[in-house]
DNA sequence: AAGCCAACCAACCGCCGACGC
DNA sequence: TGCGTCGGCGGTTGGTTGGCT
């Protein structure tokens, strides 16, 4: 902390560090009482001023510091300036090995959740933490090292899984309360926890310390790294909000369910956590022992598609994120074809949904709104389908009494037996989702309303299809080669 | 000694959700 | 229900420091 700090030790405020009210805007600190506030570095006499502020006041109603003490800082500025530097019991001094590892395994688990992070390390802000990620990405990406070490990414896995668990738990309890709004958008995450891959079984499920990382495969393509080939780059998150604003007035759940707009932000964490170099030339065995293993490149998604189908020699020239191909790649894409990876990509992200993000102490960092609903809507119309296959081959019928939750429970029994089969990468998707179940959608079907059984053909092969174009073109939407109009008028369609 | 550069850090900024009226 | 305010959060900026050439 000796770098800090350019306090005036006369506490004398130049006129450059009055600034005008921004009260147009109100959007940072505005005035009150009509005064100036000031900006820039703390004097130690303000600081004084706010401690004593804040031991006769206490915490929190931070306008009215200024108008109580005097002190010519607008709120946010005062709050900041005492969670960050004169709240007692804050540590300074650079981070202990152990903290630093604490946040690398944060971090691996929650991604940019500064906030949290800091709840885990005591005395330390979120400011500390976020600058120290910051440094700490550059300088890897300037050395060329993944950001999260396999410990770390196997830990997050552990606890991904772990809080997986819980949520089922919860979120088991929580869905015989929970009832299907007729909005198919309107989907409560819970869902989805039938979805659960079965990393050990499933050759082309991205193991769960990617969760964050895989999130953010997507989030990386509006990053800097990587503006000299995204052409319309510019405004990303904006137009994704827009986006996002346009499609939430399909129905008031599902705006909620849009978080993965904000997920396509950071593409370095994704390619390192595929296991590919970054940024893009290094060598691995010479420079970072520590964090590279023996299979190098692997260490993250040992039985993922990525690292397994690219040489990493070839990652050495990576010009695209993982998720993006050329245009040319795309013409590919047919009947006859094998597979595209992207194709590959969205079956991944089908097959590993984002699971129970039912907000709990567990980081749940995995929420992919749109999939989610669409995921959720090809499993209502699989489970149906299933309910009906089950009548006609067991000539049985559900009553409208059955016990929900032991049928769900067998259903999802017959789930995970249906993840045993080895499938192939397109044909898993149609077949696991058709082999799937939600507890909730069993249960609705089982009570009334059950569909026809043509209902069930052409007409949910198609939504079935239609579901993955709208992923697909999701996906391309938010690597901002198809517009937003697009993706609106296909969802009209549906 | 001077210039450059990276690291570090504090603070600003804009957005968003919660809350009260 | 709509609006304004407040507080929190994450991204970004700009200043300072120290090391290297």
């Amino acid at each position: 902390m000796s770098r800090m700090t350019s306090e005036s030790e006369d506490g004398i405020v130049s006129n450059n560090q009055i600034e005008s009210p921004l009260g147009e805007e109100g959007n940072y600190c505005g005035s009150a009482n009509g005064g100036v506030l000031k900006k820039g570095p703390w004097t130690s006499a303000e600081d004084a001023i706010l401690i004593e502020y804040v031991k006769k006041h206490g915490e929190g109603n931070w306008n009215a510091v200024q108008k109580h003490s005097g002190l010519f800082r607008c709120g946010k500025s005062c709050r900041l300036r005492w969670a960050n530097h004169l709240r007692p019991n804050l540590k300074k001094g650079a981070f202990t090995q152990e903290e630093e590892q604490l946040i690398i395994e944060l971090h691996a688990k929650m991604g940019n959740k500064w906030a949290r992070m800091a709840a885990h390390l005591p005395g330390r802000t979120d400011n500390e933490i976020k600058n120290y990620w910051n440094t700490r990405i550059k300088r890897h990406q300037r050395a060329g090292l993944p950001l999260y070490p396999p410990e770390a990414s196997l830990q997050a896995l552990q606890e991904s899984q772990r809080c997986l668990n819980i949520d089922r738990i919860e979120i088991r309890n929580k869905s015989q309360h929970d009832t299907l709004q007729s909005n198919s958008y309107g989907i409560p995450n819970v869902m989805f926890d039938n979805l659960t891959p079965h990393q050990s079984i499933l050759p082309y499920v991205p193991e769960l310390p990617d969760i964050t990382a895989s999130s953010m495969l997507m989030k990386g393509l509006s990053s800097f790294q990587y503006g000299s080939f995204m052409s319309p780059i510019m405004h990303r998150q904006k137009r994704l909000r827009e986006a996002t604003t346009l499609l939430s007035s399909f129905g008031g759940g599902m705006k909620n369910e849009f978080h993965l707009f904000d997920q396509f932000q950071d593409v370095d964490k994704a390619s390192q956590s595929f296991g590919l170099p970054f940024p893009f030339d290094y060598d691995s065995t010479t420079k970072n022992p520590e964090f590279f293993g023996e299979n190098q490149g692997s260490h993250t998604l040992a039985n993922g598609n990525f690292s397994a189908s690219k040489p990493t020699s070839e990652a050495v020239k990576l010009e695209l994120p993982s998720l993006q191909y050329s245009e040319t790649d795309l013409g590919g894409w047919g009947p006859s074809c094998s597979p595209s990876p992207l194709i590959e990509s969205v079956d991944t992200f089908i097959q590993s949904p984002p699971t129970g993000t039912v907000e709990s102490d567990c980081p749940s960092p995995r929420n992919s709104g749109l999939l989610d609903a669409l995921l959720h809507e090809a499993k209502t119309l699989s489970s149906a389908k299933n309910q009906l296959s089950d009548k006609s081959s067991n000539s049985s019928t559900v009553t409208p009494g059955d016990d929900a939750d032991s049928s769900a429970l067998n259903i999802c029994e017959t789930e995970r037996e249906d993840y045993g089969h080895p499938i192939s990468p397109l044909g898993h998707t149609a077949t696991s989702l058709f082999s799937e179940c939600t507890p909730i959608s069993a249960n609705e079907s089982s009570l009334d309303e059950s569909p026809s059984s043509e209902t069930f053909t052409g007409k949910h092969l198609f939504h079935m299809n239609l579901s993955r174009m709208i992923v697909i073109i999701y996906l391309f939407e938010a690597m901002s080669w198809v517009p937003p109009v697009i993706f609106y008028i296909i969802l009209q369609a549906c």
